[in-house]
DNA sequence: CTCATACGGTTGTTTATGCAACTAATACAA
DNA sequence: TTGTATTAGTTGCATAAACAACCGTATGAG
């Protein structure tokens, strides 16, 4: 079970997922040659805003795979910024709904324009059937790791 | 060439590169438990320095994709935890060469044991060829985004 | 109803990243 | 040889992540 630690390939670059960190770099870079001020991280609970406006901190935690503080600061920040507005929930006292404003919204159109323009410089020249192939086996690998942490 | 969006799969995911935070959460996870003291972070610095040990700074942020002030400090924390030591390159003064302490050269063994016993946890119940195809794919994401920064 | 428990969110601490600006040493061209 | 450009590394600043400890609110068993 661990002779076959080459078989597998370059555990590096596996385990530290160049590509996944090129992306980024390149999407942050791309964000801000367009004038869209944000992070990628902030991008990425934006995004879910985007599909779904008023969605509790919690739900973003599972929607973007991090934790309570990540997301706490992350709309710290993204409030600070005039994107988001936390509004607190009148059935459960407990619970903060995070709506877009108007700046937030306006925000979308150009920022997944240059989202999916990114994804395309990334992926020139790879096959459909190899992309959904490579999302198949990354899909395994998380699923893999998720059920018993 | 934005149409294709959702051909393209999850864009969210394929960004966020889910698959590779949740090995490095498992790795680090993993490293606790067996007693390695150092973070993934850390463990990437080492990996190179065990293959060749005495490599600058420099090639160092080559060999693990990150800039310079990022491998300053990674090298600054391995040092405090007397894992490694810098030793000014007698031919030019400006390189610095990192070594392995007695510390360091111990925790191989171990760290590269649970290294790949994590990704094997990873890759569980995917095949050889479609490891390999997912690896040309990122491959090819990289090298994309490489040569245009 | 009450109290233990679970849930949603925040704060503190340490570690890491990216960018820009900087210093020191080297290389190289005029 | 001098002066300019390049290279190696560091520092400052802002953002983000993980983990643990914490607070307030809700829930549900007795």
């Amino acid at each position: 079970m661990s002779n076959n630690q080459f078989r597998k390939g370059e555990l590096y670059s596996f385990i530290t997922g160049k590509a996944s960190v090129a992306i980024a770099r390149r999407l942050q870079k791309n964000f801000k040659e367009a004038g869209v001020e944000a992070t990628v991280e902030q991008w990425s609970i934006l995004y879910h805003l985007w599909k779904e406006d008023g969605r509790s901190q919690q739900q973003l935690c599972d929607a973007t795979f991090r934790d309570k503080p990540s997301v706490t600061r992350l709309v710290d920040n993204l409030e600070k910024n005039k994107l988001v507005k936390r509004v607190g929930d009148k059935k459960d006292r407990r619970i903060n709904l995070i709506y877009l404003t108007p700046d937030g919204r306006r925000m979308e159109e150009e920022a997944m324009r240059v989202a999916n323009q990114t994804l395309n410089e990334a992926l020139a020249g790879v096959s459909e059937k190899n992309i959904d192939l490579a999302k198949v086996v990354l899909q395994k690998v998380y699923d893999n790791l998720q059920g018993m942490l």
